[in-house]
Order: structure tokens, then sequence, then C-alpha cells
DNA sequence: CCATCGGATGTTTACGTAAACATAACAGCA
DNA sequence: TGCTGTTATGTTTACGTAAACATCCGATGG
């Protein structure tokens, strides 16, 4: 762990807290050493070289390397061969300098602990190589404002045209501080379409038809297992289905709360099981779902016989679980899309463009739902 | 933790207090958009524009920039003020040209569908950053041979100083071709060790632990639901599972296979189900385990009195599972940082250093294995 | 009192690429 | 034949940074 620690080579940065006397970036004595090029190895050609051997400018390398019309069949050949033979890569550092575009995506996530973030990392990542831009990861260990401000430092020193935000951007605001001018952001998670370009599953609209489907059956109500207070979709998800039942006329239950872990469904599973009329859930998540069918089982309540229960994200196990849970799909493969193509439009036509793309849900029956114990009419 | 530290020192951290406001950065309307250069809209201030503020040589700057001593305080100072005026980053492209470093490391990864690929990454990004190194993410859509030489093709003209690859490493050597000769690579899940430098977990050890705590329970012998055929890792498994059953001198029964979803071992486990003399089942990954379990559910096999069921991998939901899976728990956060770790310190010294590190696996013993039906001793 | 030293700062140069601006060769045409 | 327009190629320059080298200055000491 502590390796970080000797090298101050690493990051000079330390400097700042003294000038005293820090440094002397010390790392550096052995110089050789670091600058991997023409040291003991040999370092990757550059087009000078490959253009001493085939015997043309560096210029007409360049052009070459970069496809342009106007080289010569012939030459253009024997800049190939003198390519192949040197083993020439273009030098994208130099190509970014040059160019002012690194061609990467910056990503900002908060763990990769949620099957929606990964999903949706994944979908950007193919994506973004798609369109020929890589993708550069910035993990975000805890999510504390510093802890953001932090990663947001970090990357402003990056090699990034553009960032995607995959965080409630409530961290965001106050850390976002200085991003290079250039630099655009896509958020995913939030409501703040005002201010940024967002991208977003429709949590309202899943939350509802969750809720019309468990009322359909015939439940009287439906109770929400939400996800913690921090997150907007599990705000949202919250705010919808309390609205849901209101526009049924129905009673909302008090709400209870889990962390989106499996191990926090089971816990509030447990406290659930305990309430007699509680025959609908509607959980934020299908990891909450699961702990929660656990709950219910081992306190002998059958699913969906004695309690429906409805998750929301169709992770790929959902299927698996005991029942197979009913849930509410996400793309999260098109919203990672729509990511990556609205921070190059942006990027591309410089525009601001803010404004909310809604990604829609999918109702998936499964076996985790069914009517009330007591029969269709729930006894309304 | 350490990097509020560090921060400052690149740049006057806080800067943006007043600079903040996320702003449109729109301003740069016009096409001077691409080169971000100084155009119409402002562009980021390079060394030279802080150092004439500064009245000062942009090699000084520089000093500043980068923490060297030597360095008046008052110059400094002024300095400072003139980068934080001017909303000064250092150009990471520059840099990387002149340093001939990217301080990035890329990570091959075919698909973040499991978990075990997932956790790792999450590891190897948030030690990367802990030393200062970005992590860029290469995703290689298909398993194909062209897929991955296309990736790697992508890589060598990417800006990373290192390569971690997440991945079964024969998809690896006919693609291979042609890394820029100073990029180290190191290899997760492979047995490749006498060519690349390896990390991986003790996949052979924790299989023998599987078959030990379910023999040591009394039952007569194991079956082993394997992973695909192409994975090392579950091959490994499969024949660590073989070699522990012969040691005991128990017979193998016929080896099923899944694809490591929990479809697949939904699917061979309706066909366990169905053996009478199986009692023991030892899973490749805990996804598979949950398919198994419903499957035996719904054949009516009770878990653990019928059928005792062990995974592999302790994923988040595993205690979730009905009944709670018993499993073999591995340190994805340990490989991740033992490969960041590996890959700069070869990068570092230039060493082949071949050889394979491994990572132990802890049996995690819950409610999905027990005795077999017959009693303790199983009826040998 | 001058030679020397070392701290503070400035100047030159190179990293590899590619745009912008030459130049050269040659074909077409009046 | 001489002018013009192409096509193929070379030369110059700049991108932003930082190592290497150069300079300046006050202080020290013999």
């Amino acid at each position: 762990m502590d390796t970080s620690g000797r090298t101050p080579a690493n990051v000079p940065g330390p400097a700042a807290e003294a000038a005293a006397g820090p440094v002397d970036v010390g790392g550096n004595g052995p110089k050789a050493a670091r600058g991997r090029i023409r040291g003991g190895g040999r370092a990757s050609a550059s087009m000078a070289d490959v253009a001493r051997l085939a015997g043309v400018s560096s210029q007409t390398v360049s052009r070459v390397s970069n496809g342009y019309a106007g080289v010569n069949e012939e030459t253009r050949r024997q800049v190939l061969a003198a390519m192949k033979e040197l083993g020439y890569r273009p030098n994208s550092a130099a190509r970014a300098l040059k160019r002012g575009e690194f061609r990467t995506i910056g990503v900002i996530t908060f763990s990769l602990s949620t099957t929606g973030n990964v999903r949706t990392l994944e979908a950007i990542a193919n994506s973004a190589a798609h369109e020929g831009y890589a993708v550069t990861l910035l993990p975000v260990a805890v999510p504390t404002q510093d802890e953001v401000r932090g990663a947001f430092s970090r990357l402003e020193e990056l090699a990034v045209d553009a960032v995607i935000v995959i965080m409630e951007v409530h961290l965001l605001d106050a850390a976002t501080v200085t991003l290079p001018p250039h630099v655009q952001v896509v958020v995913v998670d939030s409501d703040a379409g005002d201010r940024y370009t967002v991208v977003d599953t429709d949590q309202a609209g899943g939350s509802r038809a969750a809720v019309h489907h468990l009322l359909g059956l015939g439940h009287r109500t439906v109770w929400h297992l939400g996800g913690p207070e921090g997150s907007f979709a599990a705000q949202r998800r919250a705010h919808a289905w309390r609205a849901a039942l209101a526009e049924a006329g129905r009673l909302a239950p008090r709400l209870v709360r889990g962390d989106w872990s499996a191990e926090s469904g089971y816990r509030v599973g447990l406290e659930l099981a305990t309430e007699p009329d509680c025959t609908a859930v509607f959980a934020a998540n299908d990891q909450m779902a699961l702990g929660l069918l656990r709950a219910l089982h081992e306190r002998g309540r059958r699913v969906p016989e004695d309690v429906s229960v409805i998750g929301f994200d169709d992770i790929a196990e959902a299927s698996s679980f005991l029942p197979p849970l009913t849930t509410l799909h996400q793309d999260f493969a098109e919203v990672g899309r729509l990511c990556v193509e609205a921070v190059l439009r942006k990027m591309r036509q410089d525009g601001p463009e803010r404004g909310t793309t809604i990604v829609p849900t999918r109702l998936v029956v499964r076996a985790s739902t069914g009517p009330p114990p007591g029969g269709g009419g729930g006894g309304s």
C-alpha cells in the first residue's frame, strides 16, 4: 500500500506543502531510468526514422500514416515497408499535442458495485471504442465531496476531451470547480438537466409501471423498499411510487429503505415480513429484492402467494431467483450509447445543449408477482 | 487519503472557488473549437501565458508546477497567483511527449459480465489512482482472436505505459503481435507464467478446499458444475476437482458444464436433479450455483438436506441466496492491487520478471452445505 | 579585493507530429 | 515555346513542456 510514499518521482506534488525542501524531485536521480526512451532498450521509431529509411521526408511519412491522398503509390509502399520494418507506431502524445485532442473520454464513477454502473460503463466503453475513442476510468472510492473533488482535480490534468459522470450530481456540484473549459460533461442519474446534459433511465415511468402492475393484480396498496437517501435514482423511484399510489387513490405505506445491497434488503425484509397487510413490495433494485425474497422465505411468507415482489434493473440473475423475479428492465446499453453520442455531439458542435434524455424501461413479468392472498379483489 | 496532500502541488488546487461556475464554457462558438487554441474563446493557458503574466520565464513556471526546490518564495507566490488567475492546467499531452510516459495503464478485458472481472478492474483502477496512474479501458466485445487483435492494435497507438490483461491468455497469444516494445504486460487468469507475469487466484487450492469440505461432511463424491471450456480458470478448477477426488480415492462423476451464467446453471441443474446419487455439487462460480439452486428447488430437492451446493467467488449476493451459499471467497481486490504493483515494478525496473503470483482463497461456510441425506457416513 | 560558490532565474533545445507553406516536375494547351 | 495547373514531395514552423546549459548576483573567504 505504502509503496506510493516512496516515490517522489511519482507526482512531484507534495512540493506545495512547503517551500520547504521536499523534493528535489529526487526520484529522478537515475534520470536515464525515467524516460524509457533511448535507454538500454530501443525506443519506438519516430517518423524521422521511418523517413530516413524510406528515403523520403517525414512529412510524407505523416501523409501515409494518416492516409492522405496525393502520395505516389510507389512511395507509399516504400514508406509502409519502412514502417513495418521499424515497427513504427505513431506517438499519441505528440499527436494529441499537435491536434489538440486526445480521442479519449473520461468516466467518473462512484465504485463499480452496482450492476447499473457497470453495465453503463461497459456500454460506454464499447460505444466509445466504436467511435475511435478510448475510455479512461476515474474511480471515486468514497462518495465524499472531497473525494469527488480529488477525482476532478486529477481529471483536470488528464488527457481527456470529455467527461461522463455516472453519479448523483449533487456531489458533482460542489466539486465541479475547475474543469478545463473545453471539456464537455454528460451526467447519468441526475435531475440536473437544466445545467448539464443528462441521460437517464425513465425512473418515474418504471416505478409507475411497477405500482400499476401490482395494483392491477388486485393488491390494495404497494410497499416500497427504497434505495439510499443520497441517490437521486432512489429518490425519484420513491417519489413516483408515492405519486402512482396517490393517483390511484391508495394510501402509501411508510417508506422503508435499504442501501441497494442484498444484505440491506434482507434486513428490511425481516421487518416487512411482520407487517400483516403487506402483500406487495416494490424493491428499488433487484439486489435488494433478492435479500427481501430470502427474508420472506425465512419468515414463512410465500412469494408470490402471500407477498408479491417486484424489482428494478433486471440483472442477469433475476431470472434465476427463487422465484424468478418480476422486474423492470433497464436498457443500460442504450444509456451508455446515448451518453457517448451526446458527449461527442457536444464536443463537436460545441453547443451547450442541456436537457435530459430518457431511456424507457420495460416490465418483465416472471414468477414473483401474483394476486393478493384474499383473491382478486383484495378487499377494498 | 494522501491524495489531498498531493493535489495542491501541481496546481493551485483550490483555485476555482471564484473562477468556478461550471459555466457554459460554450463561449467557444467559432470553429476555433477544435484546436481549443487561443481562438475566439479562451483556451487553457500555457506556461508561456502564465510566465508572461507573472513576469518570469516559462521555465520558472515549470519549476513551480513541478514543485522543484530552488524557487524563491516570493516568485513562487506570484507564479501561483498567475496560474490561478489564468486557470492554468498543465497540458498532459505535452508533458507526456516530453517525459516519454503517460502515467496511464491500459486494461484489456473481455466484457464486464462476470463479477470477477469487474471487481478486479475496480481494484486495479483504485490502486492505479493511488499510484498516480490513470486507467484506460479496452473492452473486447467478442472474444475472437480478431477482436482481441483489434483491441491490441488500437492499444498500440494508445497512450499507455503498461497493460494488464484480464483474460485467458490463449486468445492473447495469437494476437499479441506488435505491442510496442517498452510496454509491459501483466496477465490475470492464465497459466502462462513462463512467458508473462501472471497474477491469479489460487484456483486449484480453492477447488481442493471445496472438495475437501464436502467430503469432510460425509459425501461419497462431489459433482462439478464447470465453467466453459475456453476458460483457463474453469479448466483449472475442474482439474483440481478431479485431482482432489482422486487423491481421496473417490470416483469422479462425469463433468457437466455451464457458461458461467445463472441460466446455464439452471439448465444443468435440471439435469443434475435427476441423478439419484448426486448429493454434493461444486459449482465453478456463484452465478451458476444460483441457477443450480433454483433448479434443485423446482425439482423438489432440498438444499442442503438432499443436495449440498458450494460455489466459487463469494459475490456480494451469495449470502442472500436461498439458502445462503457456501462458497470460496476470492480476493479480487488483492488481485487487482498486485497487478498494478507488478506492472509498475516491471516498468520501472525494465526487468522481464515472469512468474505467477497466487492469491489464496478462503472458504466461507454458509447454509448450502451439510451432511449427505443418509447421515454422516454417506454409506460407503 | 578578487576568486569562488551556490542560489535564483533565463535561454536554448528537443520531444514527435502535422498544418501551412514552398518547390519541383511534368502534362496540357494556346 | 512558354504559360498554367496538377501532382508529388520537401521545408518550416508550432504545439506545451522540461532537461540541459548559461547567466546573474550577492555572499563568503583567503
